[in-house]
DNA sequence: ATGTTC
């Protein structure tokens, strides 16, 4: 393969493609992973990592994960940060479709073996709860003029029309509600598309999750401590989903009018159309920067109501209240956005916009923007795997800096869903994975068999490589029994 | 990811 004979190996775990690699790059590519996964990668994130390395105002490098593949314009995986003050671009391409998709972490006191005689009854409740599928409608009734103040307030919105409690929101990303969301930004067809979706999974790797901290992967166990993992064969939940069709059309939106304007009225010419972006610095930039944190915020008020419903649904089972069943959150992760942060450069603070596309961040202990109780021991990173293996929860560390404290956010798929749908029949895997202990709904066969397990990455070698790169650092890895699937 | 090809 050609790339592996000019790729720098910088470390055992990063890798270096330098500006010469490709004419226009303005920074070289990092990528992280180990040997195995390096040599494993889709050539095409190679091509895309250096494309977006031409972008204007790029600093540092142009970064992929180790779980990077194939996406739209910038690899999925990828961080690129962009100096706002030196002509630096905003791009929908390196944020995501499904803006905000992300992840939220949930403790319970209970232990396995007191979820496993109900396990089959706990899936079942909550995939009538937390309507998953292509096109689902949640419960809450709203008008669309009420469904553009959830978008400027996230998940505020919820905590105050009783869909969760105060504490939710302190451990949230961003608190949940991200300043400067401008409904005003939004098409009324984000609307028409987003105002019956809130509190619905989406499908994909949309997934609800109930997993076990086995005491055998309890890594650290002060921190798991002050984590709220703390019991032996504690159960958790975790969900993964994003803003549903409304972040879609917003991106959707804002891609054409980049287009338009992107060459003839600021002339940045670009290797892919699928990299169309606008100065952050400009009407448009600016524009779609305040749209996309509408997105951001309809993801926090989709999870918040989410998590509604499942503290409902165990609470009904188990007949003892959420509080009663220590239903806390452990965090709330975004996996695709863009965000003005300072990070130091070369010694000099500097205003990015950092972009993250299927890659989490991960700041270290003492940097602001941190939940309080957490202040001290770094940010909790939810790093969800596939069905069949099992998750993580990870700490942030000093040597994020590295990466503008981004870190890997999931698996990564190998093999595209078609080739997945060819190698695995849904209802076959679901008696299997049940014969293995875990207990699988879905909406569609089709949709379950695209997310075997075997279609991604290892999610150990993945977690390995960051842990040994030193952007992120293991606390808790949990094993699935339970999960619903959009 | 997505009213899975406006």
């Amino acid at each position: 393969m050609a790339t592996m004979d000019v790729i720098e190996r910088i470390s055992d775990t990063v890798w270096e493609l330098p500006v010469s690699y490709k004419e226009g790059m303005r920074v070289p590519a990092r990528i992280y992973g180990t040997e195995k996964l390096i040599r494993e990668m889709d050539e095409a994130v190679y091509d895309q990592i250096t494309n977006v390395a031409t972008l204007p105002g790029i600093t540092k490098y142009a970064l992929c994960m180790p779980d990077g593949h194939f996406g739209y314009g910038f690899p999925i995986g990828g961080v690129a940060a962009m100096d706002v003050n030196e002509g630096g671009v905003i791009s929908p391409g390196g944020i995501g479709f499904d803006i905000n998709c992300g992840m939220r972490l949930v403790t319970s006191n209970l232990t396995y073996g007191e979820v496993k005689p109900h396990i089959r009854e706990l899936v079942d409740l909550l995939y009538r709860q937390v309507p998953a599928g292509v096109g689902s409608t949640g419960f809450l009734k709203m008008s669309k003029r009420e469904f553009r103040e959830v978008v400027e307030q996230g998940a505020r919105w919820c905590v105050r029309n009783g869909y969760g409690w105060k504490e939710d929101l302190e451990l949230t990303e961003e608190s949940g509600c991200i300043e400067g969301a401008d409904a005003a930004k939004i098409s009324d067809k984000a609307v028409d598309r987003g105002f019956k979706q809130i509190g619905t999974l989406g499908s994909g790797n949309h997934y609800l999750e109930i997993q076990v901290a086995h005491r055998e992967n309890i890594f650290d166990e002060e921190l798991a401590e002050a984590f709220g993992i703390s019991i032996p064969d504690q159960v958790v939940i975790m969900f993964h989903c994003g803003s549903r069709g409304f972040g879609h059309q917003v991106a959707t939106d804002y891609l054409q009018i980049f287009l338009k304007v992107m060459d003839s009225k600021y002339g940045i010419k670009i290797l892919d159309r699928e990299l169309a972006c606008a100065p952050f610095d400009s009407t448009e930039g600016r524009d779609y920067f305040a749209g996309m944190k509408c997105g951001i915020n309809m993801s926090f008020a989709n999870r918040q109501v989410i998590l509604h419903r499942i503290r409902e649904v165990f609470s009904k089972v188990f007949g003892r209240s959420a509080e009663d069943l220590g239903m806390h959150m452990v965090y709330d992760v975004a996996h695709n956005t863009a965000k003005l942060e300072c990070h130091k450069v070369d010694g000099r603070e500097k205003q990015l916009l950092v972009h993250r596309k299927g890659a989490t961040r991960a700041f270290g202990p003492g940097m602001g923007g941190i939940p309080e109780s957490y202040k001290t021991i770094g940010q909790p990173v939810i790093i969800g795997g596939s069905m069949e293996t099992g998750s993580y929860l990870l700490v942030g560390t000093p040597g994020g800096a590295e990466t503008f404290f981004s870190t890997a956010h999931g698996s990564g798929r190998t093999m595209s869903r078609t080739k997945a749908r060819k190698t695995w029949r849904g209802e076959k895997l679901q008696r299997e994975m049940e014969a293995r202990g875990i207990y699988v709904r879905s909406t569609s066969w089709r949709g379950l068999a695209e997310e075997a397990g075997g279609a991604y990455k290892d999610i150990d070698e993945v977690i390995e490589a960051s842990e040994l790169a030193g952007i992120s650092k293991r606390v808790v890895r949990f094993t699935p029994i339970g999960n619903v699937k959009g």
